[in-house]
RNA sequence: GCCGCGUUGGUCAAGAGGUUAAGACGCCUCCCUUUCACGGAGGAAUCACGGGUUCGAGUCCCGUACGUGGUACCA
């Protein structure tokens, strides 16, 4: 009875792939994992004017960075193909003209500009916007209106046509939707939508069922933008091959940015990534920065991403994808759409940083140092450092601010921060414990500390009064871990060298 | 305009007729730390509105408002 699980995600190959879409692939794959079933990916390119050069590649480049593979694509082959829409062309034309056969559809003749005139010609202050529809399709050059012989004619002229579907009038349509539940439809405002283009390319309409039905979909996971056109994707089942062959349907709630819909510009005017990754338009050459660069873990992506939308129902909120695929229930899904925070996807970000071991991320972090001209030469000390300033970071990218000065020496010193404070007894402090520094046998944080707070009660100065200065000769600024910690680490002539070259800056 | 879908703090959200209406992010205060974080303790802040139904409504029903999506030979 219960069909094999099979879900799909459909993206047309015209751009970036942003967050909502990466979270429909989550939740398909998702669902498709906790019930041992396929995650096809299906490239919908039929529309040719709209195709963009390298897009498809992309695509799976963003979902294999998001560790989200597909069991059958273009790419990863499978039983199914081909899975490019442009690739199966013929195949849709066949199902058009069984609808026309059957009186679903029929040829429609007229031309974009007599389109126009209708749309013109009809309008009215309650009706703005005429559709094609049963009202109006008797008025319209199809084959509903012409006489036999004439439609006969034109086909075989080859007159430009396209194949629209046959709205029943006066019926409600009506599906169970795994999100919505009950939804229903007056037919009389669903209009007889275009499902073979003049190009013998099909709309979206007539491909997804076809290639649905083809594919074995048993689950169709898409975004609610689409929940309006589902009665004609119902009709179109109902009419091809009936509505217990057809999938369950589940339209996901949108993600909004700031003001509405979250759109490329609203990651332009608020600063924070709206697509997977790099995306970089072809013909303006202007680039959206991606999650990825951004410094965000594919990890914390995925995690943020199931969040919004999803909730276990429990507190727990920071989930691996193996806990997503074990606890993620189509169920537990959100009717309402909900706005992205930057700010908590930041958070989520941080706690990977500080759950996963570095070497998960060195690699990734060690190309921030190298691409800013910072060699490094020992793997075992870059990893050490890590550890040491993990949680001060929120994005892979804060780690070259938070670690620079272990691999060489601040540029530029917040001397701001000492100078009020700053008199010939410190200097002489710091002159007496370069001395002791190099006095020290073997290196360590104790004996610095140690060297330090001794010469500090000799000489009358609160330790704490000196920690600060100190901290700005090393660091650079008033941040990182333990000063006497930093010190052991970069070593005793380093240590020393900063001093030294600290100490005319802040007596200037 | 019409149609669909939605509406719990600023944001994400728990909640399935009886709760002092969880929790998280962010914000604020304090502790820890003579740095910045981390960590810990606390605080401010919410059921869009109006009618019903009910002993009792954030929860059910109806309206209104608002938001959002669709209204293409785009997906």
């Amino acid at each position: 009875m219960s069909k094999k699980i099979r879900v799909r995600f459909a993206p047309s190959p015209t751009g970036g792939l942003h967050l909502g879409g990466v979270r429909t692939v989550l939740y398909n794959y998702l669902f498709a994992k906790k019930h041992g079933g396929e995650f096809i990916v299906r490239i919908e390119d039929t529309d040719q004017t709209r195709f963009v050069e390298g897009a498809e590649q992309y695509i799976f480049d963003c979902l294999a960075w998001c560790g989200l593979q597909p069991d059958e694509s273009p790419l990863h082959g499978g039983a199914y193909g081909p899975y490019r829409q442009s690739e199966r062309k013929p195949m849709y034309k066949e199902y058009a003209e069984k609808l026309i056969a059957n009186g679903h559809a029929y040829y429609a003749f007229d031309t974009p500009e007599e389109l126009e005139a209708m749309r013109k010609d009809y309008k009215t202050a309650e009706n703005p916007a005429p559709q094609y529809d049963g009202s109006i399709r008797m008025k319209m050059r199809n084959s509903l209106t012409l006489p036999a012989t004439e439609v006969e004619k034109l086909l075989a002229m080859e007159t430009r046509y396209v194949i629209r579907i046959k709205v029943p009038q006066n019926e409600t349509i009506s599906f169970n939707d795994l999100i919505h539940h009950e939804v229903s439809f007056d037919s009389n405002v669903v209009d007889d939508k275009v499902l073979l283009k003049a190009d013998g390319m099909p709309t979206y309409h007539l491909a997804v069922v076809v290639d649905d039905y083809l594919m074995k979909i048993s689950h169709a996971f898409r975004g609610e933008e689409w929940l309006s056109s589902a009665p004609v994707h119902i009709l179109l089942w109902k009419y091809l091959f009936g509505l217990d062959q057809m999938p369950q349907w589940a339209h996901l709630p949108l993600i909004l940015g700031p003001s509405g819909k979250l759109s490329k510009r609203d990651g332009a005017k608020f600063g924070f990534p709206v697509y997977a990754m790099n995306w970089t338009d072809a013909k303006s050459k202007e680039l959206t920065e991606g999650f990825k660069e951004k410094g965000f873990l594919p990890e914390a992506f995925i995690n943020l991403l199931a969040m919004l939308g999803w909730n276990s129902g429990t507190e727990k909120e920071l989930f691996s994808i193996e806990e997503l695929i074990e606890n993620f229930s189509i169920e537990r899904v959100h009717k309402s759409g909900a706005k992205f925070d930057f700010e908590k996807a930041k958070w989520f970000n941080q706690e990977w940083i500080k759950k996963l071991p570095v070497s998960n991320y060195e690699s990734i972090v060690k190309k921030c140092f190298t691409d800013k001209d910072v060699k490094i030469e020992n793997d075992e000390y870059f990893i050490n450092i890590l550890e040491l300033v993990k949680d001060r970071c929120t994005l892979l990218t804060d780690f070259y601010d938070q670690g620079v000065y272990f691999f060489k020496a601040p540029i530029q010193l917040d001397s701001e921060a000492v100078k009020s404070k700053w008199n010939n007894e410190k200097t002489d402090f710091f002159q007496d414990y370069i001395d002791k520094l190099n006095a020290i046998p073997t290196w360590n944080t104790a004996e610095i500390e140690e060297a330090f707070k001794h010469l500090a009660i000799e000489k009358s100065i609160k330790p704490g009064e000196l920690q600060l200065p100190m901290r700005i000769m090393l660091v650079g600024g008033k941040f990182g871990p333990a000063v006497f910690e930093i010190a052991c680490k970069i070593g005793q002539e380093e240590t020393i060298n900063r001093i030294k070259k600290a100490l005319p800056i802040f007596n200037a």
